[in-house]
DNA sequence: GAAAAACTTGACCGGTCGGTCTACTGACGG
DNA sequence: CCGTCAGTAGACCGACCGGTCAAGTTTTTC
């Protein structure tokens, strides 16, 4: 459906300049478009519905976006993008490899729970090649940053020995899980699946209690 | 996009009547439409692709279903009724509701990880209002279900006092979620799985060790 | 064996969708 | 005040999609 080329995934190859007033409008494109997709699916959501929506032309659209799969594409960019910092400023301070971990898997969950229209967009986006290949391409990501401080717990000591790759796998699933199991209401308040997620996740690695 | 009429949604109200071939049609389509909206998407696979993949004309896709809609509403209500049928069949010989959850737990999650197109299919259909509606419905026929079994436990005693729809609902979860990560490869082989989720549910139910 | 009913075909249709394009606006630098 | 260029509008386009239908074939029924 979309182009051909562009196999280099990260940053758009023209790059356009933008004025004030551009960041603004595609900022409210996206915006927009992310609440939408959530709510009313992907392929319901005409290009048409998003810029009606927002009260400009379609020359808006395709003048910040190259197509309606990039749009999507952006949002999980922006989106991946967005829970790593918000992750990276939460651990900075500290210098325990298994206190980063924990910080770590708290401001996760904290953002996917604050972040439910990613969420949802998300969920439809496994079921298309196009899209989940960007979402295989951010988890692995996601789980190398976790990895490298399962990695050097273990050098510490504080970790049974293991590959850090599959626990920081399994690590991410039950954050995920979680916060999906949050989004739809199994799971209690937010305060309790952040203990439970933490504890889950730190036992299940040092095999102690915390 | 569908017809506004038909709220009773069960039982189609023509209720046409077909012939052995016609049942081998149908059922051709249904299995063959289930695969490809699995590994392709349900709105970039069209009815003329589901038609031209079993090689018949586009007539008989709408004689056998009156739109694109309702042949996955109706996927989805086959594999409804086909979970609960394994579950029922495999808990029959029970008459103990601690034994016949654990059984059902198994059944399920059995059934689900053997049936991961339709789980892949369930993904999207929760991202959009006219299918979502459809899964909320079937959910809470199968949390009655296990609902039952655990109020039952509970009169006898062998399960601590509490809204059985809630705990119903919370091993359901459990349930989903495994079916989930398993199918994701997060999880490990299957018996483990199967093991995994009856120690979770059994135990955080009776609050004893199994 | 004929009437009826089940089934099949594929050309066709109206509508919508993603995307293009031309003409225009407006802000800003010099 | 003019040139430039980011930004905007929306008519327009070709493709395709879900769905229809008239005309046919096959199967069942009596």
């Amino acid at each position: 459906m979309s182009a051909m080329a562009a196999e280099l995934p990260d940053s758009d190859p023209p790059a356009r300049k933008l004025t004030a007033r551009g960041r603004d409008r595609r900022h409210a494109v996206l915006e927009y478009a992310t609440s939408r997709f959530a709510e009313n699916g992907y392929h319901p959501t005409s290009v048409s519905d998003i810029v009606d929506g927002i009260g400009v032309g379609k020359g808006v659209f395709y003048w910040y976006f190259p197509s309606k799969d990039d749009l999507l594409l952006e949002i999980l960019r922006d989106a991946l993008f967005d829970l790593r910092r918000s992750q990276e400023a939460e651990i900075a301070d500290s210098d325990d490899p298994l206190e980063r971990l924990e910080l770590g898997i708290r401001a996760s969950l904290t953002w996917l729970v604050a972040n439910q229209d990613i969420l949802r967009i998300t969920m439809f986006c496994w079921t298309e090649e196009t899209f989940a290949r960007a979402l295989r391409k951010g988890r692995r990501i996601i789980i190398a940053d976790t990895a490298k401080h399962i990695q050097e717990a273990m050098d510490r000591g504080l970790i049974e020995p293991g590959d850090p790759e599959v626990m920081a796998t399994a690590v991410r699933g039950v954050i995920d899980e979680l916060a999906r199991s949050y989004a739809v209401g199994v799971t209690k308040v937010e305060s309790d699946v952040l203990d439970l997620a933490v504890r889950l996740c730190l036992h299940g690695l040092t095999g102690k209690q915390s």
